[in-house]
DNA sequence: AAAGAACCGTTGTACTATACAACTGAAAGG
DNA sequence: CCTTTCAGTTGTATAGTACAACGGTTCTTT
């Protein structure tokens, strides 16, 4: 490839920009089809406990750009659904270390696979080669967003 | 490019999975910090309406997989604003034509402006070749899921 | 050590986006 | 005609989110 005549930029942007916002749009919709018995939020954020083996709701809140009482009552529901436990952090009476239960990490599971297979069958045209540039350019992309994330200058 | 050892499709669904969902989930914020003035949903409808020169609101809610509530909402928002206007279509008194008001094309276009000075800014770095093969594989992944909605203008 | 600042999480309130269902009004097809 | 179908609105409910105010905790500074 490469080599060939490119579209001019302004181009490119405008179709990125228009397809991101479509997806972005659809998003919420299709995962409440592909795993309804857990929301996409909560879904991401108990991915993250898992895989980190415990965290806090502040972390999560500064990792996703969430306003801490979103995070808060997101846990809620998850502790409500039995899908996560919080312990009382003992060297810190402040903190709630948070983990994923059992039956989180098995509906996680699934939700998981669920997803994984809908995005299988999406892309199951797909060469080998264009899912990964695919998931490079995707990467790449989102990197760029979040170089922003540590300093919130707050007034 | 090309050539080289892929990782397995496996790795590259995954990264694409997770990825767009971490989009997803910062799309809604970052379009409202990009223009304030016009949400996110309500940009993308005017920006339809605008582009067809008219169009019914059922025709955006197919186009946009959105229950004709939200559409119908969304667009008394946008009236109320004064940015688009609903007129009688003389041969069937059920629809509405939508047009977007001189108002609305200049909000538009503002927030356009903004919306793509943002893009620019966030892949300055790519290259023309980059953001084409990005914008061509991101057109793909939309399309697969849009099989099921032809848009048809008003017979 | 006491006072104040910084921090963690919850709760009250409000708003956007969305869906589904019930309804009104208008056309289209027997 | 009368029924069915289509276009749009409205009532109700839910998820997700933010901001502001608050109650405890811990850290800092005097």
């Amino acid at each position: 490839m490469t080599g060939g005549a490119q579209p001019p930029r302004e181009t490119s942007l405008d179709v990125i920009q228009r397809e991101l916002t479509a997806f972005a749009r659809r998003a919420r919709a299709a995962a409440a089809r592909v795993h309804p018995e857990l929301p996409l939020v909560s879904y991401t954020l108990l991915a993250h406990i898992e895989e980190r083996h415990g965290c806090r709701a502040t972390d999560l809140a500064a990792h996703y750009l969430l306003d801490k009482s979103t995070v808060s009552r997101q846990l809620a529901g998850l502790e409500k659904l039995g899908f996560v436990e919080r312990r009382p952090a003992p060297d810190d009476h402040r903190v709630q270390v948070l983990h994923a239960t059992e039956a989180g990490t098995k509906v996680l599971a699934t939700a998981r696979t669920n997803r994984q297979a809908a995005y299988q069958e999406r892309l199951k045209d797909w060469s080998a080669e264009d899912l990964a540039h695919f998931a490079a350019y995707l990467l790449r992309y989102n990197d760029a967003g979040t170089n922003d994330l540590p300093d919130r200058p707050s007034p």
